[in-house]
DNA sequence: GTAACTTAGTTAATAGGTTTAACTAAGTGG
DNA sequence: CCACTTAGTTAAACCTATTAACTAAGTTAC
């Protein structure tokens, strides 16, 4: 389990003051509009210190000062936002369908999204590709005179815990691909941080680091597409994304939830995905690859085996959630992927199963919230753009 | 997810300087024999720092020094070992079937242990006969003149995640016990830590901690006895140990294996411990609350009925022991729990089972060991007094 | 056997970060 | 208009790690 942005474990001065360079950023990105003396007391840093890293960070763009704040009889102090004028951030989504890219402000705003629908092929083709739109994208005039701070890149497969390899992508068929440096020699004019992750582990760091408001504790993310994965990410000003051993951490798709039930492409039988996943829908209702499954089904209209193959894939979900509620114990679950798209026969049930067995075994506890995002188009490509922030942040 | 011993996110020199020497300790107890300049190239701090912390941490009693180490043409470092002659760490497990009681050094070695048997009582009760032993132990010629750090106590069933109160241990039939508020009162000459977790995080605490030689980067601990559970540890100097919004992070027990199975005492259907605890099993076989599980089944012998059980129940747990991989993936997996006790009949279907199918995802990577602690009655109780250790080590 | 070399560890001066304490700034309330 | 409160800045002090030069203690080459 090794953490992206944790801090290391031992250090120097300047490494004390990255560390809370990167905590004071972090305050202003959860507590907008906080003033030096809201800082200072909620990092625990004196006023002193909160004011010379806030004075850099104004002058290097990275904060910009608002209106004055009333206090109650003082002086009012002075609003401070992240800037989102001066920098950008790029997070692109490599996927079954096609490719996503995002461009945004450090706030996590969208300034720019593009997508393209393609089958997959190779991993240099489609660097070249890819590289050719973030090219265009870097030339529009809305973000051109931005710095940019990085990219970030998401793929559908376990990435490996120390370096930037994507394992295993079985949807695109690809294995063992390090594609950030597949993509370098297609952008040699681009500078920042280069960044490689899971799709689910990204969406859900971008769903943590970009909450509106104070964040939950913990988010997990749970990815229903043409496979299933989730992420997880915790902690404050350093959101931590467990990655495992060999990057398996939220493969979740082959967790067994019906021991001897139907057999797996993984070879296994009874995983989740073939209960639920874009594959086993398909499989079940005899929808063909090439087809639209959204389209595809809304066409059946209110057809039976329709209504009970959805049903069923959604009781599956709500098994997973409970499953994952009982081991990670998340603050908060998030619901994302194409398969949100099918509508409420399909998440309607998930939520029942999962309401009504979350809770038997602490009573009296509040429940954990459920939120769905019914499109999660670019949800991923925007969690590697904050990635790329997180990253910065501690480098600014 | 909160950790335990978690550097905060912004700080002070002193902070630094914590960090450092925590750092610093770390790496001997992890390289044992290390020299100063072996501590200052695995830390990246430099030589005149480690010089440093390392004469105030020799003075203190943490540190011991060693041989000579020859280096090829050089000067000969000194090997730094943990001092096991000034300290000592206690850690408590109170579980169904009693009390135990572990005294140990700062490397983990058990200089004393006590077990007593005892039927679930009340907290203060339990308190009470705990201070007992804990205060007679404490006159114990082998540890009356070392400097207690202080005392880590276990319960079987999910902590707060923010204060130590136990949520919910039906075994016991407690519900909200601040237990170290309860025990205070009978302790009252006590100084030192106090600290509460749960029985299985603590065990994985302690397995991952007092790891013989360079411990892995994440284990996963599964405690399989009355009930079911299991804790995930990961991290270099500052190991984390995961809790979740509701300190249920890793209650597997409840997880769903075998939809519509059968009722648990939880209320919902088809739990893993329907299939794998000791009161599923006694269940299955017709074993009262009041005998021993062990000495019945062995009682039995090679009875059909008791074979069958045992297979279900090691199928059942390698399931656990899969999904755990896909959901936490962790790079060591430890079975322990009085059910181990039960042996090979229960164990092999496990370890077949998880062996057959853990690797079908990512071929031809290596297998994710599994060790079986066989007679793990002071695993739990040796994690708390890590815990201690860990906890300290950062005020030393 | 001695000089050259290598590695370990210590020391004093230096650099750099945060804090302390005193200050200025800018409001409210009587 | 003065007392009070809170925000933010500044310079000196303090603390920590680093640098660079040193001593210590071994091996290797000749």
């Amino acid at each position: 389990m090794v953490s992206t942005f944790a801090p290391q474990a031992a250090g120097d001065l300047n490494f004390l003051k990255k560390l809370n360079r990167s905590s004071i950023l972090a305050t202003v990105r959860r507590y907008p509009g906080a003033t030096r003396a809201d800082i200072a007391a909620r990092t625990q840093l004196t006023k002193a210190t909160v004011g010379g890293v806030v004075q850099a960070l104004l002058e290097r763009g990275w904060l910009r000062e608002g209106e004055l704040q009333p206090r109650g009889g003082g002086r009012p102090g002075r609003a401070l936002y992240l800037d989102d004028a001066h920098h950008v951030l790029l997070g692109a989504d490599i996927g079954v369908r096609g490719l996503r890219i995002v461009a945004c402000t450090l706030g996590g705003e969208v300034l720019l999204q593009r997508s393209v629908i393609q089958a997959p092929t190779t991993p240099d083709e489609t660097a070249a590709h890819l590289a050719e739109l973030i090219r265009a994208m870097r030339h529009d005039p809305l973000i051109a005179d931005r710095h940019c701070l990085g990219l970030g890149v998401t793929v559908p497969g376990p990435v490996a815990p120390e370096q930037p390899i994507l394992r295993l992508a079985p949807n695109l068929g690809w294995i063992d691909v390090a594609f950030l440096e597949v993509l370098r020699p297609h952008l040699p004019e681009f500078d920042g941080a280069w960044l490689l992750d899971n799709e689910a582990n990204a969406a859900a760091f971008g769903e943590f680091y970009f909450h509106d408001g104070i964040p939950p504790e913990s988010i997990v993310y749970i990815s229903a597409a043409s496979g299933i994965g989730s992420g997880m990410v915790t902690g404050d000003n350093f959101p931590l994304v467990p990655r495992g051993g060999q990057g398996l951490v939220g493969e979740i798709g082959h967790s067994i939830v019906q021991p001897g039930g139907l057999y797996c492409h993984c070879g296994n039988r009874g995983c989740a995905e073939t209960l639920v996943s874009g594959w086993a829908i398909r499989a079940a209702l005899g929808i063909a690859d090439d087809e639209n499954l959204e389209a595809a089904i809304m066409a059946r209209g209110d057809d039976a085996d329709v209504g009970i193959t959805l049903r069923r894939a959604g009781e599956a979900l709500g098994v997973l959630m409970l499953n994952l509620h009982h081991t990670l114990n998340p603050t908060t679950l998030v619901l994302g992927g194409s398969l949100m798209q099918l509508g409420e026969r399909l998440i309607e049930p998930a939520l029942a199963y999962f309401e009504a067995h979350q809770n038997d075994l602490l009573r009296g506890t509040q429940r954990v919230p459920v939120k769905v995002i019914h499109d999660s188009t670019y949800t991923a490509a925007r969690g590697a753009a904050a990635q790329v922030m997180a990253k910065a942040a501690l480098e600014a």
